[in-house]
DNA sequence: ATAAGTTTGTGAAGATTTTCACAAGCTCCC
DNA sequence: GGGAGCTTGTGAAAATCTTCACAAACTTAT
């Protein structure tokens, strides 16, 4: 079904995740269309770019009128793997992973959070959410017998490697970190960073030169 | 002093953050020297991309020896701008604005939380780290009067542009917005996006196009 | 002092990503 | 039904970013 000849680029799909968002605002208030430009425009791109991304999966829009809202939408969640459940844990019962559990749009699409761990003894056995929060000792046989596709990493960088070998070996999938640190993983896992204070000195950059 | 001749790329800048990370932890337990290999290694790049990110702003190495650990700490943190203090607030006194304000690197950086802002009735006067819950509705005059250089935002999206408008317009330089959304502001304001749900759709889609 | 062994700095080549530009196709109105 | 007016889809060009490859320069050993 989804079948793009070529690699598509990660910025491609960062936008695409774009597009789906405004695409599910317009659906919910009944527009049954949109231009590349109006597209654009919501998202802060250029209608050429709009067009290129999605011409990388097939041709969906209607020359003169532009992409049919209801129909590019499920098409854009079929193509991000967003129509089917991803079973989630967060490791560090801490604000960020909070922050994430909260997150009413990360239900919505699909991420189960199956199980939250931390490795301080004061946490385990707290309630958090609608789970417990359990023994980090036992992460890697629960992502082995739960099959688990995506660890959400919000511990210290000094642990996050450690942690990272051990879910990799029980057989996760897929990352994304919060620690701020670079992790090395075998080449059929998938990993995200963020990093804020990288962002935040990104800005920081910008401040001071922002003459030149 | 700083001067690049020509616009050096967001991501050469991302970089020299995380090449300034692990220097300060080599720094840190003594190490004088890191060649362009070593850093490429803990940082998860290339040997040749250490070089032409750090060629940009000069050459501060030693053919044979590599980079002196020290000097570059230092010179990299002058051109990140961390060696000046940066006036932040932080907008949404929620999760994610206590988990980066929790975060030590932030204020051993520099950057410095004047003012925590919620429009909740509920959390204004509240205690919130060192400082007090503030109604939002004093943000923009605070913004000009402290002159503050960088707000983190961490709000809805529906009431994230709202806020720009009212922070530019106010006087402030750059924003870190955790809005999932896009936000339209002057050339002169520098904004960094940073969006939760785009990483993990980015797994999503990784996960289900793992073959191809 | 010399030779052997490293490592930087950097033009040039290569790869990737974005922008351009326009033919082709669709709608709407008369 | 025909023409005016939009908008897509897409090769090609332009811009950007990464990798290559090697001379120059430094260290260390002898």
């Amino acid at each position: 079904m989804t079948l793009p000849t070529k690699r598509i680029a990660e910025s491609t799909v960062r936008r695409l995740s774009m597009y789906l968002r405004y695409l599910e605002g317009l659906d919910a208030v009944g527009q049954r269309t949109a231009s590349s430009d109006e597209l654009a425009q919501l998202c802060g791109t250029t209608p050429a770019q709009v067009r290129k991304d999605l011409s990388f999966f097939g041709s969906f829009g209607k020359r003169g009128l532009g992409y049919p809202v209801h129909v590019l939408t499920e098409r854009l969640q079929e193509i991000l793997g967003l129509r089917q459940a991803w079973q989630v844990v967060i490791v560090g019962a801490g604000k960020i992973g909070s922050a994430l559990a909260e997150y009413r749009g990360f239900k919505q699409r699909g991420f189960q959070v199956v199980g939250v761990y931390d490795k301080n003894p004061e946490k385990i056995g707290r309630p958090w959410g609608d789970a417990v929060v359990r023994d980090m000792s036992t992460l890697a046989s629960d992502v082995t017998a739960h099959h688990v596709d995506i660890a959400v990493l919000a511990i210290p960088a000094d642990d996050a490697q450690d942690v990272v070998d051990q879910i990799v070996t029980a057989g996760i999938r897929a990352i994304l970190s919060f620690a701020p640190t670079s992790l090395h993983v075998p080449s059929h896992v998938a990993v995200k960073t963020v990093n804020m204070a990288m962002e935040l000195e990104g800005l920081s950059y910008a401040l001071t030169n922002r003459g030149a």
